[in-house]
DNA sequence: CCAGACGTTGTT
DNA sequence: GTCTGG
DNA sequence: CCAGACGTTGTT
DNA sequence: GTCTGG
């Protein structure tokens, strides 16, 4: 499934990481556009549903505002469709739409009638969190694109071993877990870390500015993307309009599928990701140039309903590693979140257990409001 | 006709 | 067990 | 998605 | 707003 992201880029950068071939043939970037309501896009490294993240849509849903600075649009969008019918607080859904399924979205009122407007969307992120359940523990996984999608592409083999392309990385091993996901259960054993530490302000994270000077228009030849490549998500959203006439609210579900072998092992639902890129100075020659994809997904007066829901399909361009358990707790904003894990370097002071155990002892009262006293530091 | 739902996940 | 908040 | 709450009165 | 169940 998909309930937990990163998305890391500041505003600048998202729109660069966006380049496309406009119709003309041309290098563009989508045109940054704040959410109506003021929502702001907080960048963070775990990113939780309800938040305000960006999104790639066609420029044809502002016809007259900004169709004529760029073909696409990127804009902060609430993770968590709210149906246009919906009645009271928009942040307190009785139903859960953070995703929707791939192989109802045709029929189901909730997704129905936006898809059928055209509110087709792609999701922006670094990548997005799973968690392998085992026997009595769960350990996160970081999922995102691949820097070389040559060598994620799924090879051509008689054996079937969907381990076999999970490894995209030669200086690190395989984790453990992966090596038998079935006979093997997760060796590393995790203590329920009681942290209710919060990393505060995720505000303070625009230092990931690259050192870009010019700044062209949309419209111009644009710069090469050189950072990370963000993982695209088909998705769809909604426009809520409050009874008080106030500013619409848009929100995006996204789209999932049952996973392909690169993830079954360790979930059995994956969003549905596009697998075009325009990054093609690869050393072995130019793959994928162009991102018909993601045209196809957004380019929703061009491309149907009907021939764009066929595109809908599982992928195995992805990549992943373990991530420490610090993700779980949606507070924390470490970078750490994305950072591979290893389990064999397990540090956990003995002073920190004793802390602990003192802890959950000397407690248990009936209203534990006090905001001090977890001042407490991770690691 | 009106009333009430409108969704996903994982687990058993 | 189930809902809310992040 | 996971973590954490899940409640009321009256008094300061 | 639109569909399903009664």
């Amino acid at each position: 499934m998909c309930g937990r992201t990163a998305c890391t880029l500041a505003p600048d950068d998202v729109v660069r990481a966006c380049r496309f071939q406009n119709r003309q043939g041309r290098s563009q970037r989508p045109v940054w556009k704040d959410a109506p309501g003021g929502q702001q896009y907080y960048p963070s490294h775990n990113i939780a549903p309800a938040s305000h993240t960006p999104v790639l849509l066609s420029s044809k849903h502002y016809p007259g505002e900004l169709d004529s600075i760029s073909e696409r649009v990127v804009q902060p969008m609430k993770w968590g469709l709210v149906p246009i019918w919906h009645k009271g607080d928009p942040y307190k859904l009785e139903y859960e739409t953070n995703n929707c399924r791939a192989e109802g979205m045709l029929t189901k009122r909730t997704y129905k009638v936006p898809l059928e407007k055209g509110q087709r969307c792609v999701v922006l992120a670094d990548g997005f969190f799973e968690w392998k359940r085992t026997k009595d523990a769960k350990q996160p996984y970081f999922i995102y694109f691949p820097h070389n999608p040559d060598d994620v592409k799924p090879q051509v083999k008689t054996e079937v071993d969907p381990q076999s392309h999970t490894e995209q990385k030669p200086e690190r091993k395989p984790d453990p877990s992966e090596a038998k996901p079935e006979l093997k259960p997760d060796p590393s054993e995790f203590k329920p870390e009681l942290k209710t530490e919060i990393k505060p302000d995720p505000r303070d994270m625009d230092k990931m500015a690259v050192g870009q000077k010019i700044s062209e228009e949309q419209t111009g030849e644009d710069e090469e993307w050189h950072g990370k490549p963000l993982l695209k998500m088909a998705g769809v959203f909604e426009v809520w309009h409050p009874p008080d006439g106030g500013p619409p609210l848009y929100s995006y579900s996204v789209i999932t599928v049952d996973a392909s072998p690169a993830m079954s092992w360790i979930h059995h639902r994956m969003p549905v990701s596009m697998t075009s890129c325009m990054e093609n100075k690869h050393p072995k020659g130019p793959f994928l140039t162009t991102d018909e994809e993601v045209r196809d997904w957004l380019e929703f007066s061009e491309v149907p309903l009907s021939k764009a829901a066929k595109s809908i399909r599982p992928t195995e361009t992805i990549q992943m590693h373990m991530v420490s358990s610090i993700v779980n707790n949606s507070r924390n904003k470490s970078p750490e979140c994305v950072e591979p894990y290893n389990p064999k370097e397990v540090k956990k002071s003995a002073s920190s257990n004793l802390m602990m155990s003192w802890l959950s002892k000397g407690k248990k009262s009936t209203s534990d409001d006090s905001p001090d006293a977890k001042k407490k530091k991770l690691n």
